[in-house]
DNA sequence: GCTTTAAAAAGTAACTT
DNA sequence: AAGTTACTTTTAAAAGC
């Protein structure tokens, strides 16, 4: 009996260890990546889930806590790439990208592909562009989606795109760099992008 | 309409074997490193990996040898030409003084193949409608399907080309292009690539 | 889990020219 | 901007860390 209850003590402390650590680690990562507190709630919720099914076992506290927090956004629909949050961590986006798999199937978590649209406030944001301009981005993804040509390209690449094409069209022009780097893709692919788009919708833009 | 895109995909896919995996076992112990001083063109670093590696031309494989007399065979596109390079495998090793006795054993682990259903594919779609299916364009512009029989996996794209892999035998191929363009026109997943 | 092999699909990335 | 090469995903086995 009493050996019992010195195991289930045991087994709680290091439970409430580990999340103890794991809630300094989301402290830290919820800072630097300016998590809105929804988010930073939300992961916890999942991170304890997984502890409670004993999901963190011979993973790292970092990596679980990291698939968690993208989990999360995935679900709020706050747009954070794997990179993004891989780069705060010591984790590989590998490591990341195979516990966010298995928090996604041990706890039944449902996510919706994600959605360039999503997306463009934060770039539009990030490069003082109007709301005008982010209007005028989301119908052209919205367009493309209707439209079928955007399966299988990089939500935050099409974004970029059709900021880009947005952007010119309102005279509110910005450069490939600029757009390609606030949206973490490289200068080539908003390239592709902003062409394909502009084909297949025929849009026409200001010669450059 | 919807009949002409079933004969369409019905009659059009086609499917091609890309590599075949497979174990060879030979019955009885190899010496690697005295393969490795005699057979040119090996590459035998233990520290990296206890297997040693020959590279063949002609049916262009390549073998992990390792010393329990076990070997790994890649990269043959048919069964004939796996067969053709373990047989040439043990005729370039007596060729340079190593004794293998036994006949070898045989065993197809894992065939990828390529194939084509010949209609664009509505990834999104397919991924909210389709069981034990994941796509994440972030990651991979492909879908990955898990399909339970045959026991394979398949990479989906949006071009209606796929990667089968995951098969022992090489019939299972065409049944999952098969099985999984048809559940693909039922879910509706389908737009034909040429109209009328 | 990792290490090594091969291969396709389509997208993205990192260098060169 | 074009071209190359290379990495992302999936699969399976081998022996050993």
């Amino acid at each position: 009996k009493l050996r019992r209850w010195q195991a289930r003590s045991r087994i709680q402390s290091s439970i409430e260890r580990n999340l103890a650590q794991a809630m300094n680690e989301l402290d830290r990562l919820s800072d630097q990546l300016n998590l809105p507190r929804n988010v930073k709630e939300e992961a916890a919720r999942i991170y304890r889930r997984a502890v409670e099914k004993g999901l963190v076992r011979g993973r790292s506290i970092e990596s679980v806590i990291a698939a968690a927090i993208y989990a999360a956004c995935r679900e709020l629909k706050i747009p954070r790439t794997l990179d993004e949050i891989a780069k705060h961590t010591k984790s590989s986006r590998k490591d990341i990208a195979r516990c966010y798999r298995l928090l996604l199937k041990e706890l039944d978590i449902k996510v919706q592909t994600s959605d360039p649209i999503d997306f463009i406030p934060r770039i539009a944001h990030a490069l003082n562009l109007s709301g005008s301009v982010m209007k005028k981005a989301a119908e052209i993804l919205h367009r493309a989606r209707s439209l079928g040509v955007t399966a299988g390209n990089d939500p935050a690449g099409l974004a970029a795109a059709a900021v880009y094409i947005a952007a010119q069209l309102s005279g509110e022009r910005r450069t490939q760099k600029e757009i390609a780097h606030v949206a973490g893709v490289t200068e080539v692919t908003v390239r592709n992008r902003y062409k394909e788009l502009a084909k297949e919708l025929g849009i026409d833009l200001p010669t450059t | 309409m919807v009949t002409d895109i079933k004969r369409e995909i019905d009659l059009r896919p086609t499917t091609k074997i890309e590599n075949i995996v497979a174990t060879v076992i030979l019955d009885q112990s190899l010496d690697l490193n005295l393969i490795e001083s005699r057979v040119p063109n090996v590459s035998y670093q233990p520290d990296q990996f206890p297997g040693l590696i020959l590279r063949l031309e002609k049916p262009k494989t390549t073998a992990l040898i390792f010393k329990s007399g076990k070997m790994v065979v890649t990269g043959a596109k048919s069964t004939q030409q796996l067969i053709d390079a373990v047989k040439k495998i043990i005729k370039l090793l007596r060729k340079y003084g190593i004794k293998i006795v036994s006949k070898p054993r045989i065993q197809i682990q894992n065939i990828v193949a390529s194939g084509d259903i010949n209609a664009y594919i509505n990834l999104e779609r397919a991924a909210y409608l389709l069981e034990d299916s994941m796509y994440e364009p972030e990651q991979f512009p492909g879908l990955i399907h898990r399909m339970r029989e045959p026991r394979v996996v398949l990479l989906i794209f949006s071009s209606g080309k796929m990667v089968i892999t995951g098969a022992k035998e090489e019939s299972e191929v065409e049944t999952a292009v098969r099985n999984i363009a048809k559940k693909l026109l039922d879910l509706d997943c389908l737009l034909p690539k040429k109209s009328e």
